[in-house]
DNA sequence: TCGCCATGTGAAAAAATTGTCAAACGGGGA
DNA sequence: TCCCCGTTTGACAATTTTTTCACATGGCGA
């Protein structure tokens, strides 16, 4: 994991680099502002634990600086004193995705870091779309339901891909229309078949069926 | 933001009910590890707070399991007792978002839980609507009082709507008119009948009558 | 209190929506 | 060219919703 570290205090950054440059972790210091967002945005980070009090530039102004203006997405992990939940709040909006309040316990600093480098590798890798025993996967434009794939045409693929990005939600008939012919659409039902091609795949050899009508609405995909 | 609560200390979840209910948050509560399993897949919530230490089923189990069998992807926020890392860490392993130790100020937790939800649905706040036991979600289309679901047609759904966007307020029964028929009102006095058919599903099966007939006035939803 | 008008009740008819399916269409590849 | 495949059409059935209507009930003022 390599982590950035940006933090006056030269205890503190002592303690965390004791601690987890023996556990293999790569770390990289700035004691000020602008040090700490030239190197955020020049180098390649997993994670940046950022001091909100810094001398030049405050962690904040850092944080939205690296967001808005250099667009850069590496998960930061906030500095706080104690009891300052209104600075966290103002953290959060500022892009911040966790914080810890100081004094802290590395261990603690250490899950945290990791939690938030899984989970933005989580968000990295193309996800699953999925009800129940039902997945899609766009990338490989493949359905499966109780382990054994679903044969697709295009259009129940984007049916079926909708109504998975808006699992209990209702889609309404329109929606699905446009999704599917963009303006000019049909003047007959057409829909009305294709849900029913659909529904005899993915339902009808199944016992529980997961698309739902919701009448004079459209439909919507769940299971109970 | 509609919050799945899973702790079976009552004064934890009635500590948390006081601070966000007012907030304008819906609530749901289960006191052991089954039924929150079970709310968790079969209702749809912006966020699940979950206490490590359940009667039944743990909460670690019960994340994994949300995650691993019933493929939820809800973001849940763990309760654990102080200076527990070793289950923070298990926690996040087992698919967990943040966590907080206890005891905990509910202002932090407010915090953590709306930055969860930001991060998981950057965009769509379902606004959920609520009076009593009754609530109903504009994006689901679904009603439900007391736990279980009501079965409404499209009528009954936007009367139901429109009374509890004006809860407490009386709402004319011309205002009922024009908003399901438009212009062109019936001749006949239908509305009568639909309120009727609308008391059948939300208040007959219940004791206590949301509601109120004003009389030479309208209708209004209210609970006393 | 009585009477009138507003509202509640409920079955049954009418209308609208949705499901089902066979057949026809039409474009791209063999 | 023909065939295959996905798509569309259209007719009919099934289901659900909406409306009609007749009568019951209940509030409110004279």
């Amino acid at each position: 994991m390599k982590v950035l570290v940006v933090e006056d205090n030269r205890d503190i950054a002592a303690n965390i680099a004791d601690y987890l440059e023996p556990k293999g972790h790569v770390l990289d210091f700035a004691t000020n502002g602008q040090h700490g967002l030239q190197l955020a945005v020049n180098e390649r980070y997993d994670v940046i634990v950022l001091d909100i009090m810094l001398p030049g530039l405050d962690g904040m102004t850092l944080c939205r600086r690296l967001r808005e203006e250099a667009r850069v997405g590496t998960p930061v992990l906030m500095l706080t004193a104690r009891d300052q939940l209104d600075d966290k709040l103002e953290g959060f909006q500022a892009g911040a995705d966790d914080y810890l309040v100081k004094p802290f316990s590395v261990k603690e600093l250490e899950v945290r870091l990791e939690a938030l480098v899984k989970r933005t590798q989580n968000q990295a890798t193309s996800r699953q779309l999925q009800v129940a025993d039902l997945q899609y996967d766009p990338d490989t434009m493949t359905a499966t339901r109780g382990g054994q794939t679903l044969d697709l045409n295009p259009i129940q693929r984007k049916l079926l891909e909708t109504l998975l990005l808006n699992t209990h939600r209702v889609v309404s008939r329109e929606e699905l229309e446009t999704l599917i012919w963009g303006d000019e659409l049909p003047d007959s039902d057409v829909l009305r078949t294709h849900i029913y091609h659909l529904r005899n795949v993915v339902d009808k050899p199944f016992v529980e069926k997961l698309i739902h009508t919701v009448h004079g609405a459209g439909y919507r995909l769940q299971h109970d």
